[in-house]
DNA sequence: GAGCAAACGGAGGGGGCCCCCGTTTCGCCG
DNA sequence: CGGCGAAACGGGGGCCCCCTCCGTTTGCTC
């Protein structure tokens, strides 16, 4: 992906182990793990950890890039494939994948900015694109479902299920099939105001 | 809910006035949110805002419960006047009062351990179970889905569309009639390993 | 109004994040 | 092979946060 040829060998090395190391630290400790100890578990200061990653979100993303190689690659590889079913294949993998990787949904629910063209949120979408509209077009999709909202639902079902992928995957299938037996459509009703939906002060009455 | 007449009068002041800058920072910070900051605004020691709540947890618990009182209410009204149709009402409300409500899906998501009868998570489940029976009598629940399980899945759509409680309502409209037309079931095929799935690893090759 | 238990709050230890700047190391070139 | 300049390093400091200890203040009761 990026070009690492023109640096020092320290350099590159520190990189290494800062990688290394985060890995096992965000592995147990999730996304806000401490940067402090990966710089420490990498035996370099914290200076270092900074000059390599300029910010947190960089280094999650550098730990979790080559998940999301692969993730990507897979999407491409099913939209080949299998037009029809790849989609939910697919899906299933993306659950479960982010219900065992602690700390990546962050990255992978993040919106993406449009000068940032090489985040996560990003690149899966891209790559999930061309799947939806393949599972549109064979009929296996609702068409009111865009790539945006699967993957936020995807997301939103790994990251509750924390650690738990076959937890995840049968959210997942319940929302695929969907929650009520389709025989008529009854949620026609609309957005209707109540009590506990009327804004961000229900807490307490301040 | 709980008696505070037996109270010295400033400690019950005190508590009421932490519980107005917490309700604030929250509703700006998020579960997060700096308690330093909230003891400062309300003009006391940070010891003083230990002493009344004696984590974090316990401090957004009481952040919430006012609104969490009215989904609970709200829960059992609605399954005594409309059965069939008030769970969705209620789920309705649900995501939107999450969606609005920064920091409340953590507390309602969280597991709630045996001992612990009055944790937000418990209360909301033991308040939809109700609703969940009667949906699914009168048959516009799929028998798969528990109670827990829409529980986590609403809690889960609400988190990830933070401050939007439209997109989150779009997402459990998509949830509830399912993401593909129910022509065929084509998501027989079980849980299958993938490169990507392969357990918690994925992120770079340990 | 005096006494006592209850409640308070400042301060300090431990930790984390981030940056500055003096020091070390690498790799090139003579 | 050895010196030199730039690149990279890391300790330490500033700032914030969490949480607890303990001397001080406050409210309630008699």
């Amino acid at each position: 992906m990026t070009q690492r040829t023109g640096e020092r060998a320290d350099r590159r090395r520190n990189r290494e182990r800062l990688l290394v190391a985060a890995v096992e630290v965000v592995a147990r400790d999730g996304a806000g793990a401490s940067l402090e100890e990966i710089a420490r578990r990498a035996g370099v200061g914290s200076a270092t950890l900074h000059r390599h990653f300029g910010s947190r979100r960089e280094l999650l993303e550098a730990v979790f890039a080559d998940g999301v190689d692969l993730l990507c690659l897979r999407a491409t590889e099913l939209a080949r494939s299998e037009p029809a079913a790849g989609l939910w294949v697919w899906l299933d993998e993306l659950v479960r994948y982010i219900a065992c990787t602690r700390g990546v949904s962050d990255t992978l629910l993040a919106e993406f900015p449009d000068d940032d063209l090489t985040c996560h949120s990003r690149r899966v979408h891209d790559a999930a694109a061309p799947l939806a509209a393949a599972a549109l077009a064979a009929g296996t999709l609702d068409r009111a479902a865009g790539t945006a909202d699967l993957l936020t639902l995807a997301g939103a079902i790994g990251a509750a299920t924390d650690g738990d992928p076959d937890a995840a995957q049968r959210l997942l299938h319940l929302a695929q099939r969907g929650l009520c037996p389709n025989t008529a459509p009854l949620h026609a009703s609309g957005p209707r105001s109540a009590p506990a939906a009327t804004g961000a002060k229900v807490g307490r009455g301040v």
